[in-house]
DNA sequence: AACTATTTATAAGA
DNA sequence: TTCTTATAAATAGTT
């Protein structure tokens, strides 16, 4: 469409084939986001040039529409040869819920900082007021499910110092019960001293807990998922 | 692309909308044919209209591109978004549509920090992140979108000054003629400078165009979207 | 749909 | 690949 009039057949020169193949994509790729945009249509291109390299664009999720495609075209007969323009008929539930679905898919994706080039500064200004009122609800309740959980861990932690306390005592009582027992008349003191040895290591297990359960602890190992995004997770499930 | 230029947003006018999307829905399957013959690509287009009804063409068979395509999408990891894709099987239609779209509703909704009682943290973390990386896009692109703004402000500025300025020297020119017919043979150097002054004051129409030039009323009048508290103080400089 | 004044796309060349 | 520019094509508004 310049300089000359060109036939619309295969370019022999596989030089300037590649040149046409690039120019002529961009092209088409914003007429079809033009397409898009202006008569809020929701689009998808693919090209795979002659060396098998994809190229695509899409006004909203290719995924999507090309599910939607399938759907629709699983209704026709397939006529879906090379070359002609179709126009395929739907019921209107369907179109109706296509609508919906691509509009909820529009505003997601604005809200997601996506297809957000050719929006205004007006449209920019009211997503962002969504984006901060969603942010400060979200960081809200992010802040009480927190606190919640801390609770909880305390709670928690309190309970197991007492049982492990109680457990201590067991333990003790058993401990000087077995000793009199079977080192009766025994008195190598490295036997004693194993046995306290082992005691100190099966408590390890209690001390665990009671470090984990100890509220100064708790402040350190809490917080950090506020600030950095670590995954709580769920010690006591 | 005729009689006049027009901005590439959503067309208002339902009709005329309809009426462009028919026209350009033409050009581009012409334009996605030549590129197809002309590169010897495969091209595969589908298009949604605004009611949900389908369009598409495709150089070759469009469940062979589609299929190419989602062979080679899955093998790229796609930087796509968590969760907003839906993968549902193809059992029933209407059920499935409905499901997709209420899906979207639910994540629309924990966007906006609506619905978020019953999530745990890690879920409101990744909504959270989300949420601030949406933000600063659209923070980012309103940002370039006001300093292109500011820029073409400048722009227009400096257009209505230099025409001021000529608008003045016309007007003294012609003030000067004037003293000198009314007052011929007055040199008093104080009336001259009156002439110069009752100039700066007198023309309505000079006077006005300056002062729309002047960057009070640009911050009032250019746009509205602007006024939050926003710089914009050294357009004038 | 058809018409046309304009805008846009682009073929060839650098 | 990019830029330039003459020309072909597309198309917005009108009839």
């Amino acid at each position: 469409m310049a300089r000359e009039k060109i036939k619309i057949r295969k370019i022999d020169n596989a030089t300037a084939r590649q040149v046409t193949f690039s120019k002529r994509r961009k092209g088409l790729f914003k007429k079809a986001q033009e397409l898009a945009i202006l008569c809020d249509a929701e689009v998808g291109l693919i090209i795979f040039s002659s060396t098998g390299k994809l190229f695509q664009f899409s006004s909203s999720s290719m995924k999507e529409i090309i599910e939607k495609h399938s759907l629709q075209s699983k209704n026709i007969p397939r006529v879906d040869q090379p070359s002609l323009v179709l126009q395929l008929d739907n019921s209107d539930d369907g179109a109706r819920l296509n609508k919906q679905a691509s509009e909820l898919t529009i505003q997601l994706r604005n809200l997601r900082g996506e297809n957000i080039e050719n929006l205004d500064i007006e449209q920019l200004q009211k997503i962002e007021s969504t984006l901060e009122c969603g942010l400060s609800r979200v960081l809200e309740k992010k802040e009480q499910k927190i606190v919640e959980q801390i609770n909880d861990l305390q709670q928690k932690g309190l309970k197991l110092i007492e049982e492990n306390a109680r457990l201590r005592n067991q333990i003790s009582a058993l401990h000087v019960e077995t000793t009199w027992e079977s080192v009766a008349g025994n008195t190598d003191p490295e036997n004693a001293e194993n046995a306290v040895i082992e005691d100190g290591q099966s408590s390890e297990c209690v001390s665990n807990i009671s470090h984990l359960g100890g509220s100064q602890d708790l402040n350190e190992s809490a917080d950090p998922s506020l600030k950095l995004g670590l995954p709580f997770s769920s010690i006591w499930k």
